[in-house]
DNA sequence: CTGTTAGCGCGTTCAC
DNA sequence: GTGAACGCGCTAACAG
């Protein structure tokens, strides 16, 4: 990184000085003169100038980016989130930063970063395990959204979803059409510190309440890619089950591949329901039930973290609610 | 955002200098003794100081941080290279920014960005048009891997892949069992400024070479989701099609699919091949014949960044060849 | 060996 | 239109 021009020398070289190219440069016209203001502009241009993004927020005391905080990279609801936050930042002139966080370590990491301020704010993504509520509270001062429906605005804004009614109300389908052998295909973290997902509670408590069989080996996990998916999916053959209730669409999807690769008819020999209405859910054979949003879209979230971030006074901690519901389609 | 405490702040508290506390707090262990050492970390800890990422970065002229530069997100080769770039940069301490460009606005911002130093270095991912040769000699001194098989080593590492020569043996597989009618199944960019892609550019010329049939009928595109290269899959049926050549593997799995369902025997009646060698490709039934790497995987292109990024002196432009091949299994 | 002084990196903005 | 302070952390040079 070789050295770059300075304000200093297109102000020595306009023959200004660096406030008044600080004003031309940052479109406080009014403040210059329309010839000073052509001379600065064309030896910024000469020197190719391009001013320090660090020396700017260092002295704005804010640094037009903000961070997306996630699991994991390459799960369709990250990266429906994250196009739909790149869109509201970049239309406020803010960048995005991305920290994964698959781990307690990485968690620490990404609290340090934050608290270095390395973004102006941040969105936490659902399904950021390893992430206590006292990394958050120490974040005080950060602006930030937390997607998490466990989470009680402090300081910070929560968007919730109505998961676990959405998930017992497509489990209390399953029961009511008959189906007493319901599968679990789960995702690699259903339990973290033994304490299951939502999604993965809603289905303990279904088999509960309806008293349907219960057995490790109808609860499968690790299904995060298709490929394990699949495997799984076959694994779970042996048991009979008369439905599968899937931790997310794309497993669900890739279920109902490997059952019809199976010669298993869907939904008459075994029901199956995912989560997340994706709409790829729409082009299998038959099209899925799912559990989640009318739509997947965080553009609320995200304004909600722009907002904040662009706020001069900091909002109370706002909860946002996204309803979801049982889609029933062909496969359950 | 509050104001939070400085180095002054601490050094006040622990009664020692700002010097001082810098040292201990980066480590120069042997430059202080162990008493006062304990002091200023007291201190610290008291305060909840963290350093200031701007102030560091001023200082530095280092963010420790690079920055991703893709076409679109949620594209399987993209989540892959996110992923690997993100384990690397972690390794050193980096962070990682996203910037996407899918407009020649965008590539312009993302050119300012990055000659304002927003990070140290930068991987411009595969399949990034609207990034002109111009733009990129525009970042000269920023340490940069640029993954596009047009571009040549010019202060900057090229990372390339021998896909034409690949597709061309896709191609000829399928001239040589006898398909005459091979459709293409695109995305949504297979031309930018009346310039063919790559694969599309190999397509175009086996047509001519094996003097296959020709129609624009046969040659569909916006396949970029899953959803609509189900639905131009369907719309290619009418071209009674013996092959589909789809751009990527995501959208040739969709099209196994689209074509089972309308009850095409593959590959009797139809071969299917993708591009990208996606694991997934091998659960589908049968099983896609792809043209791609023999695995996906851009940790080489994240450590060559990162390399060029800690080096003192730039290293002169390397180039990295990936070996595509065309791998035959069962839809081709 | 331990600790301090002082200046630098660079853009922004208030008071004149 | 300008001078100068300021945001904050890092480190060379120096004193004890």
């Amino acid at each position: 990184m070789q050295r770059r021009p300075t304000t200093r020398e297109v102000a020595a070289l306009a023959e200004v000085s660096v406030a008044t190219v600080s004003y031309v440069l940052n479109g406080k016209e009014h403040r210059v003169a329309e010839r000073t203001r052509r001379r600065v502009l064309a030896a910024a241009e000469e020197l190719g100038y391009v001013r320090s993004s660090a020396a700017r927020s260092l002295r704005l005391r804010r640094t037009e980016r903000v961070c997306l905080v996630v699991g994991s990279i390459g799960v369709p609801a990250h990266d429906q989130l994250a196009r739909d936050l790149t869109e509201v930042a970049d239309e406020a002139g803010y960048g995005v930063m991305t920290i994964v966080v698959d781990s307690p370590a990485r968690a620490g990491k990404a609290v340090d970063l934050l608290r270095q301020h390395v973004a102006d704010g941040a969105i936490v993504a659902p399904l950021v395990p390893f992430l206590s509520a006292g990394q958050l509270r120490s974040l005080a001062g950060v602006p930030l959204v937390v997607m998490n429906n466990a989470a009680t605005p402090d300081g910070f804004d929560v968007v919730r979803t109505t998961e676990s009614a959405a998930c017992a109300e497509a489990f209390d389908h399953l029961a009511a059409t008959g189906r007493r052998r319901v599968a679990f295909l789960g995702h690699r973290l259903e339990q973290v510190d033994g304490r299951p997902s939502e999604r993965y509670a809603a289905y303990l408590d279904a088999v509960d309440r309806h008293g349907l069989d219960r057995g490790p080996s109808l609860v499968v996990t690790g299904a995060d890619d298709r490929v394990a998916a699949y495997e799984a999916t076959r694994s779970l053959l042996a048991e009979a089950p008369d439905a599968v209730f899937a931790a997310s669409d794309r497993a669900a999807i890739t279920a109902i591949l490997a059952l019809r690769d199976a010669g298993v008819s869907i939904p008459d020999d075994v029901a199956v329901v995912g989560v997340g209405n994706l709409d790829e859910g729409r082009i299998t054979r038959p099209p899925l039930s799912t559990v989640g949003p009318p739509a997947m879209d965080f553009h609320d979230a995200a304004r909600l973290l722009l907002d904040r971030v662009l706020a001069d006074e900091p909002p109370p901690g706002r909860v946002v609610t996204t309803e979801w519901t049982f889609v029933r389609r062909g496969s359950a």
